[in-house]
DNA sequence: GTCTATATAGGGATAGAC
DNA sequence: GTCTATCCCTATATAGAC
């Protein structure tokens, strides 16, 4: 099995446990290798595998969400792509946000670093699309950073109550929102 | 030790590591109590103990937000009251949620129906307020529950960036934007 | 009510055969 | 590259003295 293959059958373990939730019992069963055979791939271990597991999500999360702001359409048309970007890459809502999984006890402390960085270029790509119609630099960021919260507002609440129509609610509105008299 | 005192010791912990990132050492060193001091409070172990600081909590968040909303002030003044027992319960943002967090992995399957029912009253409770200034039940109910969310997505942004001004700004917004237009 | 000491299970990780 | 078998450690939990 190469890598890749693992690694894809990795992520819905770390994503619902957890980092320190998941079990190397877990991942065994999940890909379907033995314990020694993860060690293989993953010499260090789990720290590996969920560093793993985050680099090859967050490269899924740049081809989904953050590539479609960098095309050569209109403002309006970027965010419109984005939105429906996000909503593949959290399955509607329905997965949580890696970085805010990860984001808690152990893992916090060996991710930290990464994670806040993703996010803030997560906000910065969203607020240059802003600013190319003529928004303020700041007032970009500020309604950027906004749109960030919502989302993870969002995940959050999905998780709770399982209605991913809060999920789709919160997108569906994002663009016009961003936009509005601009 | 009184019981109460041992659970506001182990509240931190919980918060900051998660239900599985918790450890009885941990809780042990955070007390002051032996391993076993701590089993003759919570003879059921570490669930029961994260039942107690859920229910404890449970009963801070009550008085500190949910009570101000229930006075018989003007509406706008019970917003305002709300949010500034919400900054109080989050510390300013620097608390994670702990909804949010015992909504993971294997803590979720202990407690997911008190979280979500936790959530749905939090929400219900804001919309009977916005109810009451004659907006309409759906159009209160969503606007609540946006406002969670709003509160949510801020919990996690600070958790990662570590700037509590995202918070704040939150809360400083919410009274006029649940009553914007009614 | 708190402690020391201990039991038991499962966790992460490794050795070495195939 | 995957396996079986095993190691060591820590985790949860318990027994029983004080």
């Amino acid at each position: 099995m190469s890598k890749e293959a693992v690694i894809v059958k990795l992520i819905p373990v770390f994503r619902q446990y957890g980092y320190e939730g998941t079990t190397l019992s877990m991942l065994s069963q999940a890909s379907g290798l033995g314990k020694a055979s993860l060690y293989h791939h993953f010499p260090q271990g789990k720290e590996s595998m969920a560093d793993a597991v985050m680099a090859y999500v967050a490269v899924e999360f740049e081809r989904a969400v953050l590539q479609p702001l960098k095309s050569d359409r209109q403002p309006i048309e970027k965010l419109k792509a984005m939105c429906q970007g996000l909503n593949e890459f959290y399955a509607a809502g329905e997965n949580s946000c890696f970085l805010a999984i990860m984001s808690v006890g152990e893992a916090d402390n060996l991710f930290h670093a990464r994670i806040k960085q993703q996010l803030q270029t997560w906000i910065e790509t969203t607020a240059e699309v802003l600013i190319e119609v003529g928004i303020e630099p700041a007032e970009a960021k500020m309604r950027s950073q906004h749109s960030v919260i919502e989302i993870q507002g969002a995940l959050v609440l999905v998780r709770i109550i399982k209605d991913t129509t809060i999920f789709e609610n919160i997108i569906a509105s994002l663009p016009q929102k961003m936009l509005q008299q601009a």
